[in-house]
DNA sequence: TTGCTCCTCACGTCACGTGAGGTGGC
DNA sequence: TTGCTCCTCACGTCACGTGAGGTGGC
């Protein structure tokens, strides 16, 4: 029998880590001194923390790999957890090789405008949100202003208050010059009739949207729009859908140039596979 | 300004979250009540919040998170940090593919051997070993007793004792019917003059040892170094240096079919790089 | 006797999650 | 009034590491 030091040397494993495992039943040295609480291991225990070692090593948790060592449980149940740890394990290889390239374009992008970007882009997702809409085309974003009016007289007639941040959905793929199709929402609670220009609909959940915040007026936000469709192309995602303006906060007045206007840009995404 | 639910659903980070920044100082609410606690943000906080998300993902702990936040630091700090991590993810990506490699080799195992094999592998490493050690060749293992006794011998004779578990070095490159090239060692601890038969000489350190451990008589270790080299060509490792068998516990009298015996094999192996 | 080994608390880690028990706002 | 939102403790997580303060063994 030897004693916890030595056990530790032969293991490489702490004695901190072995009196752990003791505590938590997972190894029990084989005698203890009444006296002195001495711990006396047997040589043969060597393979049972070998075997603990080889089992966390494919990323079971202490609490599994004691219940494997007490049930001793079947070849089936085995195979089927070691499916489990290889399907996790797959993933967080997955999950590492994006953050290392989200990293990289970091970098890359430090260097290309050596400085950070006022715009950080964040994946998130949302749910589905109920609003009432107005769709056209008009020449350039700025004068959407016109289908605004045209939804909020409804509203207003309807005595329906908007129950969140109101926004505009961009329809268009590409970029254009002039004549965007946009449309204008407002979301909403109540059962609303529709008219000939207004619709009620839901927008349905998105699972991945890149987002970023424009802090300042309106007339700035094109430097949101450069910064998050830089970062979707460097860090390989791909837009799949309409884009959407939220009009987070638009201060008092609604002027154009108030710098304490907030606006969300969202892009729904995907991952470019490779 | 919002209440902490809103800026919650906002930002898609949970309200617990939202709190434990405040707590922490990463994030602290514009205003917060005097009278009934509740906290209050503003909007533009949200860009902030996006900043520390943006960070989390790339790596960074909340502390480093929040010295950015206040100290603005410069960019050739923010890109060490990064290269920084960058080196890590890194890291990780390789270390969680390795992991994948080795739940697909037990996976494999358990499939052709329809079970769980006695002997688990681990990878560590050893220092240095000073040994007084003999070495020859003899037609089989089991033969190597003719070198232990010479070697004990001579100990005694010098009355060294020694100070650990003694061991034998394989030195043959290839499997062999017969004449084996083995190195008998105690390890030692005293200044010790050499014969022309024995040596004194330190076993240099090795970081990367594959190892296991055999519970049972000498005459079943053929069943342990099977199991050791299937693991280390399953695993895409590579044999670099001589096998050490090392005598762990060889109860009272030296009995070959004594079952109380523990031995540990060692291998020394590198990492096949794809 | 000295130095080494071993022991048991107790607390820290990291980024929150999970209740319990209670209050404010519309 | 009711339901919803918010609050503050206090404790748990996971696998140990880090002392402090003290004792046993050779």
């Amino acid at each position: 029998m030897i004693r916890i030091g030595d056990f530790s040397k032969l293991s490489r494993v702490s004695v901190k880590t072995l009196r752990y495992y003791d505590e938590t039943g997972l190894l029990k040295p084989v005698y203890v001194d009444r006296f002195t609480g001495y711990r006396l291991y047997e040589y043969s225990q060597l393979s049972v923390l070998h075997r603990i070692l080889a089992l966390k090593d494919l990323g079971f948790s202490l609490e599994e790999i004691g219940r494997f060592l007490d049930d001793g449980l079947s070849v089936e149940q085995m195979r089927g957890m070691l499916k489990l740890r290889e399907t996790e394990a797959r993933q967080r290889v997955r999950e590492e090789a994006e953050r290392l390239e989200r990293i990289g374009a970091r970098l890359r992008q430090i260097e290309q405008e050596d400085g950070m970007s006022k715009y950080d882009v964040v994946i998130k997702g949302v749910e589905e949100i109920k609003v009432a809409s107005v769709r056209g085309v008009v020449p350039t974003p700025p004068e959407q202003g016109v289908l605004w009016q045209e939804l909020e007289e409804y509203l207003a007639q309807k005595q329906v208050r908007p129950i969140g941040a109101c926004l505009t959905l961009y329809h268009d793929d590409e970029y254009k010059e002039r004549d965007w199709d946009v449309e204008v929402c407002e979301p909403i609670d109540a059962d609303l009739g529709e008219s000939q220009r207004i619709r009620v609909r839901t927008l349905s959940a998105v699972e991945t949207l890149a987002c970023t915040i424009h802090n300042g007026p309106f007339a700035t936000l094109g430097e949101a729009y450069n910064a998050i469709g830089k970062w979707i192309t460097e860090n390989n995602y791909r837009i799949v859908g309409p884009c959407r303006e939220i009009y987070l906060h638009t201060p008092g007045d609604s002027n154009q140039h108030d710098p304490d206007t907030v606006t969300e840009i969202q892009f729904p995404v995907e991952k470019i596979s490779k």
